[in-house]
DNA sequence: ATGTAC
């Protein structure tokens, strides 16, 4: 539990490359691997995070390493921005820490035929608006409400659910990962708890890290990639971040409990509790599977109706509907999930269990599962920073296959605690800091914009770098704030 | 992240 530094092993591979080598600590399978440079890994040997990657090599079933983003930060016994990998056939585990308790946390972004200069006159009423109408803040509840006979309905299908609503359309599940839906989803392994948290708050922001914000295309840094996912310089965008709220929270809580037995039971050592596992071909592990999958499905339903309400609030401010406003999706990324993947080790093509905590999914060009729309170009990868600086879209490279299971990062990372950020923010107006810079923010709470603040992250432009010259995915176009919808 | 705890 303890946040002070690590002072273990790190060789460093090349310039983004360190390892932890697997004789650092009895019981490690695999070497651990950090994605960094000298620069962010000062900041990164702060805190356990890399205890904790030593920690997840210990897994049963893990494949290759256990691996590392550059925006990596402690977390509940897995760090945050960590991946790992573990084949079935090999004994491989399933682990809720490896997922984190907000299944299918990701982000998307949304383009439109409009430009900076067009929402400037009216960017205060944009914000007055979207505030309006779309909920944020914990516990809060949304417009739209389930049954809980419709959530299993919903979970069961993922966002084509919304289809006979009208609330998406077959464009948008195109451009969701996994179209909106993992068919590894089991709606009855979700408790009546998680039904109940969840019947309300499809279609709400929560709060922490979760925005919504309007954005400027700043720079761009790839003109064909850019070309194709219809984004211009000084085009505004809406980038969304939220995922599956209370019902989420619930699934991996009441998982956590269900599978404390199971590494005893399993004969699984572990160097610490909160890696909580069971095999994948266990009762256990299946009951995880099925609960989490749902859970995702039920994320995915949640960010495509704040998408449809952000649409809605552009309509009432520029009087013209979603559609002749061009308000298409360019990409929702899950940065939270478990997903069975295909990938090559060691020469050998294996379905593993790719375990994603807050890193996201780089497909490289010509794979399978991304939109034909990018087959030439790479799965899109949405990073949100943070609300002062910038957020980024990048597409996945070649390099991410060969190095990290198709991943790179999700985010900047935070430099500074909650508490501290808080503490940090004494005295100050951080709505009123952010409006000097062209800004406008909107808050539930200025407790919430203040544990935000920019400076309590990592430079989003820094950790960008490293998995561009990493080749894990590659700079399509930088994009800056103008509006903050934050819980 | 989360009705910061049943």
């Amino acid at each position: 539990m303890a946040k002070s530094g690590f002072y273990g092993p790190l060789e460093q591979v090349n310039e983004c490359l360190w390892r932890i080598p697997k004789s650092y600590k009895e019981g490690m399978r695999v070497d651990g691997l950090i994605f960094a440079d000298e620069k962010l890994m000062e900041l990164i040997r702060k805190d356990q995070a890399a205890e904790q990657v030593a920690n997840v090599a210990f897994l049963p079933g893990i494949q290759r390493a256990s691996l590392a983003m550059p925006d990596i930060h402690w977390g509940y016994g897995f760090c945050i921005g960590g991946v790992c990998a573990t084949d079935p056939n090999e004994g491989g585990v399933i682990s809720p820490g490896g997922v984190g308790y907000d299944i299918n946390c990701g982000v998307r972004l949304v383009r439109s035929s409009l430009f900076y200069q067009d929402v400037k006159p009216h960017l205060k009423r944009l914000m007055d608006t979207l505030y309006t109408h779309v909920p944020a803040g914990l516990g809060q509840d949304g417009k739209y409400h389930f049954s809980h006979k419709e959530l299993r309905q919903l979970m069961g299908q993922g966002a084509s659910y919304l289809k006979k609503r009208g609330l998406v359309t077959a464009n948008d599940l195109e451009h969701t990962e996994a179209g909106g839906y993992l068919n590894t989803a089991e709606p009855d392994s979700v408790s009546e708890r998680a039904l109940t948290r969840g019947s309300q708050q499809c279609g709400t922001l929560g709060s922490g890290n979760h925005f919504l914000e309007v954005q400027v295309v700043d720079a761009i840094f790839d003109a064909e990639a850019a070309e194709t996912m219809g984004l211009e310089k000084d085009m505004v965008c809406v980038m969304i971040h939220s995922g599956s709220r209370g019902l989420g929270y619930q699934v991996c809580d009441d998982a956590l409990r269900e599978l404390r037995q199971a590494p005893a039971k399993y004969g699984i050592h572990l160097p610490d509790k909160q890696l909580v596992c069971a095999p994948v071909n266990s009762d256990e592990g299946r009951q995880y599977l099925g609960a989490m999958s749902a859970a995702a499905n039920y994320a995915w339903c949640n960010r495509q109706l704040l998408m449809w309400q952000a649409r809605e609030s552009f309509e009432l401010v520029f009087a013209k509907g979603w559609e002749a406003l061009q308000m298409s999706l360019v990409y929702d990324v899950a940065h939270n999930i478990a997903k069975l993947e295909e990938h090559d080790v060691n020469g050998t093509q294996k379905k593993v269990w790719v375990h994603r905590k807050g890193a996201t999914r780089a497909f490289p060009k010509g794979h399978p599962e991304i939109p034909s729309q990018y087959a030439a170009i790479g799965q899109p990868v949405i990073i949100p920073g943070d609300m002062g600086r910038a957020s980024w879209v990048l597409v996945g490279a070649q390099g991410s296959m060969e190095q990290s299971f198709g991943t790179a990062c999700h985010g900047a990372g935070r430099v500074m605690s909650r508490t501290a950020a808080v503490a940090h923010a004494a005295g100050r107006r951080i709505d009123q800091e952010l409006l000097a810079k062209g800004i406008e923010a909107r808050a539930r709470s200025w407790r919430g914009l203040a544990e935000e603040q920019p400076d309590a992250y990592k430079d989003v432009d820094l950790v960008v770098d490293v998995v561009h010259r990493a080749n894990l995915a590659r700079k399509v176009a930088r994009m800056r704030p103008i509006g903050v919808v934050k819980g």
